[in-house]
DNA sequence: TCTGGGGTCCTAGGACCC
DNA sequence: TCTGGGGTCCTAGGACCC
C-alpha cells in the first residue's frame, strides 16, 4: 500500500501482507453456452429469463450494440434483434463453476466464492512455490481456459477492494496487477463508480456535491463524505477511495459473502463464512394480478420452496417476511417473527397468510410476491414446544415425506393440493 | 412488451428492560 | 421536580451485488 499524499488518513498498521487475485469469468453464462455450441462462435447470445425478465448474461458481441446484464429483455431485443436469446441453465453452470473452484483450490487454500462465477484468492502463501501475483494469475487463466474452454480475467493487488476493480478494468481476457505503489495513481483517475460498493444512488449523492472520480472523493474531507453518505458508509467510501480496505479473503468454507462489498467483517485468513442468514424466493407474475387467491396460491408454493431448502439445509427459521411488489414497482415487506423457529411448511404457511391478511389488500395490482425466512440456526438442538393437542411430528413428517418424493421423482410430483390445478384428480 | 431472483448488510425508530 | 442512558429485539425500507 503506498502512502497516501496529502490529505490522506494513513494505512492501518500491522497489516498482514497479503496478496490477492479476483478472478472472473468473462460473459459467464453466454460464454458457457458458446463454448457447447460452436455454431455461436462469433454471433452476440443474450441470456436471460423470460418476456418479464432481464439479461442474465450477454456475450461481448452482444456488448457491442448496448446490451448489458439487468436491462429488460424486451429492451435487449430491440438493441440486438440479431442475437442468439437462450435461457439460463443454472445446473451447467453449477457445474462448471465447481470445476473452476477446483482449479483455485490448487493453487491456495484460501479461496472466496462470491458467486458461480467470480471468486478472491489470496496467493500469498503460494507465492514461494509459483511466482508473483502475475505468474499465479496468467497459471490460473491458462488451466480455466485449456481445461473448460472459457476465459476469466483476473486483478492483482494487496487488498480484496482493489483486485475486484482491476479485474472489471482486465476484462475481458486479461489480467492486471496493481502493486502497492501504483494503487492510488490506479485508482483516483476512474469514475467513483467503479468502487466495489458504489452504486448508481451512491453516486447520484457523490455527483451533487460535484464529485465524479475517485480522486475527487479522496481530496475531500472525510467529515463531507460522511454528511453525504453517512458517517460509517462515508468514512469507508473515503478509505476505499486511498486503496485502504483491511478485509480479508474469507476463505476455507461455504460460498457465502456480502455482495455490497463493504461490511464484510475483517475475517482471519481461512475463517468459515458461516451459513446463510436467510433462505427466500419470489416470482414475477406473468401478468399482474389483483385476485387474493392466486396470491395465496403462489405464496404457499414458494412457502414449500422455502422450507424445503431450509430442511436440506438442516436450518429452522423463526422470522418470516412477505414481500410484494405493485404494478407500479414499488415494493413493501412486512415481517413477524415466531416465538419458536420451525421449518414446517404449514407453519411457515400459517405466518404467511397471517402477515398477507394483515396487509388489507384491497384489489391492488400485484407484480411479485415473495417469502424469505430469516433469524436462521442449526435444526440439531432445537427442541419442539408442542403447543397443546400437537400431534407430535404431524406436518414435519409429512414434510419429510413431501421431501423425499421430492427427490426421487422431481419436484413437480409432490405439492399441496390447492396447488394442483382445477379438474386434476 | 420497461425493470429477475438470489442474497447481504445498514439505518432508524419504538418497545422493553435494567 | 425533573430527567437517564445502554443494550437488545423487532420492524420497514433501502442500497448494493451478481
Amino acid at each position: 500500500m503506498s502512502a497516501p499524499t496529502a490529505g490522506g488518513p494513513a494505512p492501518p498498521p500491522d497489516r498482514v501482507p497479503t496478496t490477492v487475485l479476483h478472478v472472473d469469468m468473462d460473459a459467464f453464462y453466454a460464454a458457457v453456452a458458446t463454448r457447447d455450441d460452436p455454431s455461436l462462435q462469433g454471433v452476440p447470445v443474450i441470456v436471460g429469463g423470460g418476456h418479464r425478465g432481464v439479461v442474465l448474461s450477454a456475450s461481448y458481441e452482444a456488448r457491442r450494440s448496448g446490451v448489458r446484464s439487468g436491462i429488460p429483455m424486451t429492451r435487449a431485443r430491440r438493441l440486438c434483434p440479431e442475437a442468439e436469446v437462450l435461457r439460463p441453465d443454472y445446473a451447467l453452470y453449477s457445474a462448471v463453476s465447481r470445476s473452476v473452484l477446483e482449479i483455485f483450490g490448487q493453487v491456495t487454500p484460501v479461496v472466496q466464492p462470491l458467486s458461480l462465477d467470480e471468486a478472491f484468492l489470496d496467493v500469498q502463501g503460494s507465492v514461494r512455490l509459483l511466482g508473483g501475483p502475475a505468474e499465479i494469475g496468467a497459471l490460473v487463466r491458462a488451466r480455466v481456459h485449456d481445461e473448460q474452454g472459457i476465459t476469466c480475467s483476473v486483478g492483482a493487488a494487496d487488498t480484496i477492494g482493489v483486485a475486484k476493480v482491476a479485474s472489471k478494468r482486465a476484462k475481458p481476457d486479461g489480467q492486471l496487477v496493481v502493486p502497492a505503489a501504483d494503487v492510488v495513481g490506479f485508482l483516483h483517475p476512474l469514475p467513483v463508480g467503479e468502487l466495489w460498493g458504489v452504486g448508481d444512488k451512491t453516486v447520484a449523492q457523490l455527483e451533487r456535491l460535484g464529485l465524479r472520480t475517485v480522486g475527487d472523493v479522496a481530496h475531500t474531507p472525510r467529515s463531507t463524505v460522511q454528511r453525504a453518505l453517512g458517517r460509517a458508509f462515508g468514512a469507508q467510501v473515503h478509505d476505499l477511495a486511498w486503496g485502504i480496505d483491511d478485509r480479508l479473503v474469507a476463505g476455507g468454507g461455504g460460498p457465502r459473502a456480502s455482495q455490497r462489498g463493504f461490511p464484510l467483517p475483517a475475517g482471519v485468513l481461512g475463517s468459515d463464512p458461516g451459513p446463510d442468514r436467510s433462505v427466500g424466493a419470489d416470482e414475477t407474475f406473468g401478468r399482474d394480478t389483483d385476485d387474493p387467491q392466486v396470491l395465496l396460491r403462489e405464496l404457499l408454493r414458494l412457502t414449500a420452496k422455502v422450507t424445503a431448502r431450509m430442511r436440506a439445509a438442516e436450518v429452522v427459521g423463526r422470522t418470516v417476511t412477505v414481500k410484494v411488489r405493485f404494478a407500479d414497482f414499488t415494493t413493501i415487506t412486512r415481517t413477524r417473527t415466531r416465538s419458536e423457529p420451525t421449518d414446517v411448511t404449514h407453519e411457515v404457511y400459517d405466518t404467511v397468510r397471517q402477515v398477507f391478511a394483515g396487509l388489507g389488500l384491497q384489489r391492488a395490482r400485484v407484480r411479485l410476491v415473495g417469502v424469505r425466512v430469516e433469524n436462521l440456526q442449526p435444526r440439531r438442538g432445537v427442541t419442539r414446544q408442542l403447543v397443546l393437542g400437537e400431534r407430535p411430528q404431524g406436518w414435519a413428517e409429512a414434510d419429510r415425506a413431501v421431501d423425499r418424493a421430492a427427490t426421487r421423482f422431481g419436484d413437480a410430483a409432490v405439492r399441496p393440493a390447492s396447488l394442483l390445478g382445477p379438474g386434476r384428480p
